[in-house]
DNA sequence: TTGATTGCAAACAATTTGCAATACT
DNA sequence: AGTATTGCAAATTGTTTGCAATCAA
């Protein structure tokens, strides 16, 4: 029930190539067209969509909230947050020690349980912060 | 050179009924709307723009990303960050000991300084979790 | 052949902009 | 009077939908 088309597996590809900095449906087409595929905006769309629901990307929206940003997820990505730098992109996974005593913390003091899918802890990457 | 109007007034005093749980244009809007005053949208965005560059309120995507919400600051929310909870919209503000040492591990282990006014982070709250 | 996938044009929703009319001081 | 604020209609942007044509199995 799932066709293997040409489209499909170059996006893989590209999102692949973007595992970490998160891309817009726009670059996205961007990185099409550069590959020499014509395709339309629709079909990038829903193409991504079926891939958020499946679940091998993630979606969050960007720090304006204008667009969305769409990622490959490695396995775990539910259960820590992630950083991205506001000048470059770069998508930083918290899958560390100090993240679960994070959830834990919020969980007992603010009665809070994360979602972490959804959401995205804005910053400046050390990268990117030298060059200012 | 900033005229006081009703509608202005208005304004402030809804966001303040609505400290804790952030707000959309729309609902804003509806709110004025209650209160006998018909304003019209672009008033209301516009203002609303205002108020988030002169640092009163900040502004936040909601989580599907499609639209805006806003909440009044209170005075500090700039260097701790936000959960908001998905069900009820909520907002609690992690100004505790506990984020000062989750901003200084963000920023030795992960090279990140945080940008505390975009982010937000969504879960589900305690009394919203009773519910389900 | 049958169901999945695509492109196109049009629909949408939230937000923004230009401009003339109006309100504040 | 002079500047800020407002309303209206139209433009913008990112994304979604309906439908007929096309492609993969």
């Amino acid at each position: 029930m799932a066709y293997s088309t040409r489209t499909r597996s170059a996006l893989l590809d590209i999102l692949e190539s973007h595992k970490d900095t998160s891309i817009s449906a726009e670059e996205v087409l961007d990185a099409l067209r550069q590959r020499g595929l014509e395709v339309n905006r629709t079909t990038v769309y829903r193409n991504l969509e079926r891939m958020v629901e499946d679940g091998s990307i993630h979606k969050f929206s960007s720090e304006d909230g204008k667009r969305a940003f769409y990622q490959l997820s490695e396995g775990t990505c539910s259960d820590h947050l992630h950083l991205q730098c506001s000048v470059c992109g770069k998508v930083e996974h918290l899958d560390c020690d100090f993240m679960k005593s994070f959830e834990e913390h919020v969980r007992r003091e603010h009665g809070f349980s994360l979602n972490c899918k959804g959401s995205i802890i804005y910053g400046v990457c050390k990268a990117c912060q030298g060059k200012s």
